[in-house]
DNA sequence: TTTAGTGCGACCATATTGATCGGAGATCAT
DNA sequence: ATGATCTCCGATCAATATGGTCGCACTAAA
């Protein structure tokens, strides 16, 4: 329930390692390719692969091709939200589907449904959360932003 | 992407229901059988049966047998929390896998994973988010606001 | 006893996700 | 400049999870 997928925990942690190699101490500025990550980390090769193109595609990562290449972070780890790249990975976070409803299918409880505004309130909170917590915040140890509960100002209708 | 399923849903809204009628002004306590939430909501009746059943084996509904039977609120609607009801539903609410590591499985990255306390940290305010909202929340009489969103993809990056 | 209703389990179809393969493009060494 | 190598990249296949269905046993009221 609720789980997000494993490529976007493959992406969080190569990003996160990106990020440390890129803005760490021991070799900073380094480019870091696929292979590193992957065997660091015990996961398979190709998945990481196409989970990083498409982090580049997405303008979060910068490609390097050729001998000596690899990637590199687009911006600064405290520029990169979690949302962002959970986004980037997986579509468009929404907790129900009603929330982006095309002209084509439109659920057939839409004109009953009792629950829609509540889920919507719910589904803002999460990704205010996501949003507010940055990769950089992931990496050395920063505390988090605590995030208070919507309950505690009601549903409004 | 961190999506909750339809079963969720109809349980929700069904809760939703039984909550309006039983405590509603028209007819307080009356119990309240699947078909007419299926037919209210358009939710197919066999799934929504199954729903039932697993909420009410939960302990969140009390079930009546045979004619004139149905299903009741096991207890007040202030006291059903959203997380209960999707815990019922699909099980412990988790968005990564080690947070239940049982003896057998355990995943493959753990030795070197960077991400594991962040991401406890997000799972454990998206569950205080939804322990916070209950179920007497959601109500108020008021339903179907329809919002019409044009702004709905207005994340920039 | 009949009838309307829930309880319960097994089953199938489909959508989503996880994983894989072969090729294209770019860079470095010679 | 040219070949060789290493990387990125797009399309394809398999496994799993979910949504949905069917049939029957049990219960209680009329």
């Amino acid at each position: 329930m609720l789980k997000i997928s494993k490529k976007a925990d493959y992406a969080l942690m190569a990003l996160q390692h990106i990020a440390s190699v890129q803005f760490g101490d021991v070799t900073p500025g380094r480019v870091v390719n696929t292979k590193e990550i992957a065997e660091e980390y015990n996961i398979p090769l190709e998945l990481l692969a196409k989970v990083l193109q498409v982090l580049s595609k997405n303008g979060l990562i910068e490609s390097h091709n050729g001998p000596k290449g690899g990637y590199l972070l687009a911006r600064s780890a405290r520029q990169i939200t979690i949302a962002q790249i959970l986004e980037s990975i997986e579509g468009p976070l929404a907790i129900t589907d009603c929330s982006h409803e095309k002209d084509g299918d439109y659920c057939m409880q839409r004109e009953h449904c009792n629950i829609r505004t509540p889920l919507l309130k719910i589904q803002d909170s999460i990704y205010q959360l996501l949003n507010n917590m940055t990769l950089g915040d992931m990496m050395g140890g920063t505390p988090l932003i605590t995030i208070q509960s919507p309950s505690a100002q009601g549903v409004e209708r």
